[in-house]
DNA sequence: ACAAATTTGTAACAATATTATACAATTTAT
DNA sequence: ATAAATTGTATAATATTGTTACAAATTTGT
């Protein structure tokens, strides 16, 4: 694969930034951009834009500036949104439910092909064209249809129990919406955490503090 | 108030995970705790906690460690969550519902006085025991209970024409789930954003570099 | 009461990561 | 053919983050 060892993960979580940016860009049928015309855009230095791009290969070329429609598949191809990798969602309640019809799972790489729930009141019920199955199917189902990411969208106790069967599973990515620290615990999965109510939190310290 | 001016991003980010792990203790019953057990329980080094805290003052006490109720309610003040701020939710669709429905924010400080959309389709119905108000009474609502934070469930569009005026309206503080960069544009007002397709396409990368 | 063990607060240091600067090499434009 | 534009990349500067070390204070055990 291109060179990609060793990128800082700044680096990576603005690629996704990019991604977005070149797309509009592109929607606008602009051909062309160079890095200081980009960053008056983005808001990120010329230099840094042509570093970050630097660190996955050579895309732009001197005295012309980057095409805009093949470095946007470039980042999409880095970021593997072209991928169809099979994952499960699990827990249905509103968190869980939302993140099923909020997200465009099919245009990031993933493809939906199971919701899961414990809660008896809900499973049979149909989620963006899924019934939600009962957790107790969460082994039968893995093994017949071998989905490799997890969207955890359940509390942290459920997840303690469930991650090391999900992992035994062959689940190799989780979206952990829990506190669970799964990394701690399994060190070679990839993990992507979102923690709300961290976020929240941190946001009543900065209102807090605004004068500072 | 106390000493926390220039406290690194960082350690800021820790403080709900400190929040969270000394509320467990303290619901166990646990009454005292050194950073060296800390440490073990969080994995950070117990350095690093000592380091962390004493940002904010020195709540430790030689040969004996933290007393966690204190020490618990000490960090809960930092972050604010005992204040009561007036919040507005900005879009009730899968998103802002499953925000409103799923978020504590009274226990994190905030207190949800208004929801809003602007598809008629769904203003009038109730959430959260409050009924959804459209979007164009928003000025005369802020006007009239001077709300304070608002949690943008819009695409970023909306945000990008809703938040000159939110901020004119006196709003210090958002909740931001669009791509709308308000920091930008608004320098002074506390943001916090959450990008979900950022991160999902961050766990898509990192679970297409799995092997690396 | 005393000595040993514990533990914090904090300074100094080391390591890492990030960002900025600079410029040769190359291409475009006229 | 010459001037302007622009990348790729090395190097330097800055900032951030984490570690080590230890004096000072406290507790614990006898």
């Amino acid at each position: 694969m291109s060179k990609n060892d060793g990128v800082s993960i700044s680096v990576i979580k603005r690629l996704p930034r990019y991604y977005r940016f070149l797309g509009e860009l592109k929607e606008q049928g602009i051909v062309r951009i160079s890095s200081k015309d980009l960053s008056a855009k983005m808001g990120f230095t010329a230099s840094q834009i042509r570093q970050d791009l630097n660190c996955f290969g050579g895309f732009g070329q001197q005295g012309y500036g980057y095409n805009i429609e093949s470095l946007y598949n470039e980042i999409g191809n880095i970021l593997g949104v072209n991928s169809n990798r099979k994952a499960i969602i699990i827990g249905a309640g509103n968190l869980g439910k939302a993140v099923a019809l909020h997200m465009s799972f099919e245009q990031r790489g993933f493809n939906i092909i199971g919701i899961f729930d414990r809660n008896q009141a809900i499973t049979g019920q149909m989620l963006r064209g899924l019934p939600i199955r009962h957790t107790d199917g969460l082994y039968d189902f893995c093994r017949d249809n071998s989905p490799t990411v997890a969207v955890l969208c359940i509390p942290s106790s459920a997840a303690e129990v469930l991650a090391p069967q999900l992992v035994e599973l062959g689940i190799k990515g989780f979206w952990n919406f829990s506190h669970y620290d799964i990394s701690a615990n399994y060190p070679t999965v990839a993990v992507e955490n979102v923690h709300l109510s961290d976020s929240l939190m941190t946001l009543s310290y900065h209102v807090n503090n605004l004068d500072d």
